[in-house]
DNA sequence: GTTCAGTCTTTTGTCTTATAAAAGACATAA
DNA sequence: TTATGTCTTTTATAAGACAAAAGACTGAAC
């Protein structure tokens, strides 16, 4: 670690960077190894300090960014832990759909079809793949208060998820995050999404019971690891008679 | 000032705030009161520091918060400056709009009508307002590279924005929140959208030059200012497509 | 035995101080 | 005129001391 920044004798260091931010990294590593998994507490600040030989202030720089990104939750008095997908709060923060009026509704996945295939040159763009490489596509259905409202189709890197199958959906009753997270280690931290209305057609129209043409919200997210790794591809088709995408602009 | 917030002798307080937060509170309402402008600088840390005696590093905690909540900017070396909707970097904020390919488009926006009205109980609900209280009504076209992408209906409180007419529109080429901010000392912080596809008809159809029954993106919006009080209310057609919506899930 | 109140330990949160880096104005020398 | 150094003002970083929150643990009262 670069422990003297401020030295410009030896190098006018084009890499310079805080401490704070040496010991974010280090944190961030740790992280990615799995050296915590989601849900467990990480070390407390002091032990981190002595750890990293910093001070305990320094240490809670680091981890106030990354409590800020919700890679971390903070609970006074109890400790610091790695954010989960098991966490229901988690939850609404890649699934931004409520309904125009009532309360929030439990939400179910049908998986329809999982399949094995070669990517082709726009899912291989979108992941950062060779084109050819495999790929798993992934179709479900979306249901909120019984009523069937968004039909996905989720284009993932075959190598990162090996057995995944129908069957593995059908059995599990977390959310797909939750799945990825516990039975792939692969954790998804971020993502983009790209709205679209479009006319309903084909499968969709069908599975939302909707007429063809009727206008859907289209919704296309690529979804990040660390290290703003993309892992998934995902097409999703919202019928909003009922439910509408909720955004802040803070 | 409540200084010393710790000791529960007098009180167990139920109002307690830590220090930091109390300055927050007060530098909050200085923003508010106008004592420094959209774009200014406000008193240095250290001169904030001596005002409400307290140390440095309380007072950037609570700067600190506000320039995460993009109230205020900061710029090392040179001072912490009010955030103002004059500043570029603060409009794509609130048009999360770009083109399917290609750089980021020039906005044109396009005033149509603007006329006063008594609000109906939808607008008055919206706006916190009593039923029948003044309003405003505007109507505009929002050209990107040359295409109209949007129409809007935009619904403002009559008291606020007293002057407000077409011509005004037509005279000013600021963005709408930077005259709204210049002109009538409204400063819009924060916005809710809420986002639906819908079918095109009547007037958005023929100003977005679509068919009827066409897809349309329906954007509907209250936007904030200081101390949460909502201001504006908005309907906004998008044709989506050459542009898409664009969002972030961190 | 069970329950309740107090006490102790561990954790994150708050506040202060000292010092560094960034930016720019200004003087001065080439 | 142009560069170069120096001084001042600003935000940024780092460390240390102490407070509040949470929970486990102890032991007395019943």
């Amino acid at each position: 670690m670069n422990r003297s920044p401020h030295s410009r004798a030896a190098a006018p260091s084009p890499t310079f960077s805080p401490l704070y931010r040496q010991i974010k990294d280090l944190i961030l590593k740790s992280l990615e190894a799995g050296e915590w998994q989601p849900g467990d507490a990480i070390p407390s600040e002091s032990e981190l300090a002595v750890r990293f030989n910093v001070s305990q202030g320094t240490v809670r720089k680091a981890i106030d960014e990354m409590a800020a990104e919700n890679l971390l939750v903070r609970r006074q008095g109890k400790g610091t832990f790695v954010a989960t997908h098991s966490d229901p709060r988690s939850f609404f923060r890649f699934l931004r759909l409520i309904p125009n009026e009532g309360e929030l509704q439990p939400s179910t996945s049908v998986p329809i079809e999982c399949g094995r295939a070669k990517a082709g040159a726009d899912v291989a763009r979108m992941l950062g793949l060779a084109p050819g490489a495999p790929i798993i596509i992934m179709r479900r259905l979306l249901e909120l208060g019984g009523e069937a409202v968004v039909f996905d189709e989720i284009y993932l890197p075959g190598e990162l998820f090996q057995d995944l199958t129908l069957d593995v959906l059908k059995q599990s009753d977390k959310s797909l995050y939750d799945l990825f997270e516990s039975r792939y280690g692969v954790r998804m931290i971020r993502a983009e999404e790209r709205l679209r209305a479009v006319a309903a057609e084909g499968v969709a129209a069908e599975l939302l019971h909707v007429d063809e043409g009727s206008p859907l919200l289209l919704v296309e997210r690529v979804a990040f690891t660390y290290g703003n790794k993309p892992v998934e591809w995902r097409r999703g088709f919202y019928a909003t008679r009922n439910f509408h995408y909720f955004n802040e602009l803070a």
